[in-house]
DNA sequence: CCGGGGATTATCT
DNA sequence: GATAATCCCCGGC
């Protein structure tokens, strides 16, 4: 069990790395309370090719500033007002690679991700979804420019094996504005599991 | 399970 | 002023 390093994240293919994310672990551990869970969706975005990102053509805004900060940080906005979405940040300085983490299966903390998503019970629905990730992790806008070197928000591998077989691949999700970039194959999930959303896509 | 529609506001033009 | 890398609730099945 230890942190992903630098190097996972310094890697030049974002597609790759995305696809690595499936099966590590993410945790946050911010004032005492530690919650973690499975990575087992993910989406990649290009940096200035890739239209369906926020930095598409070098766009650079307060907002997405982050983007262009070293591998291993997290870069995080807001959508449609009030979903907190968390990415990281990969390949190197002013190259504005990012992955988007759209759903995880609950580990620890399981108590402290239904208190800040306002449920009773533990299901499906805790962590389904990239809005639900950023709230049950207690993740906000707060946090876009962390390290993930840290000791706030950090990946762990736990040496969980994953075969290529298990690794299921499709178009990104509501981008459907980025043209022809919306059907790139850049949206990968871990197969069967229960906490992937669009399962119906 | 499935589809429709409203919520809600930071962000950029 | 329009848009948005979404979510929730409701009704119907």
């Amino acid at each position: 069990m230890k942190k992903l390093p630098l190097s996972f994240y310094s890697r030049k293919d974002v597609v790759s790395i995305a696809k690595d994310l499936i099966g590590k672990i993410i945790v946050t551990n911010f004032e005492g309370i530690i919650t973690s869970g499975r990575i087992v969706e993910t989406e990649a975005y290009i940096a200035f090719t890739d239209k369906a990102s926020h930095s598409f053509s070098g766009k650079r805004t307060p907002r997405n500033e982050h983007m262009y900060s070293a591998p291993g940080t997290a870069y995080v906005y807001i959508c449609y007002g009030m979903h907190q979405m968390m990415n990281i940040v990969t390949n190197d300085f002013n190259i504005p690679d990012a992955i988007l983490l759209r759903a995880v299966e609950p580990l620890q903390g399981i108590d402290h991700m239904l208190e800040r998503r306002g449920k009773k019970k533990s299901d499906k629905t805790l962590t389904r979804g990239p809005g639900k990730v950023g709230k049950a992790l207690g993740i906000s806008k707060f946090h876009s420019g962390f390290s993930l070197l840290g000791n706030e928000i950090y990946l762990m591998d736990d040496h969980f094996k994953i075969s290529p077989a298990q690794i299921g691949e499709s178009p990104r999700i509501g981008v459907e504005s980025a043209g022809k970039d919306a059907k790139l194959p850049y949206r990968f999930y871990f197969k069967g599991n229960l906490y992937v959303s669009h399962t119906r896509k």
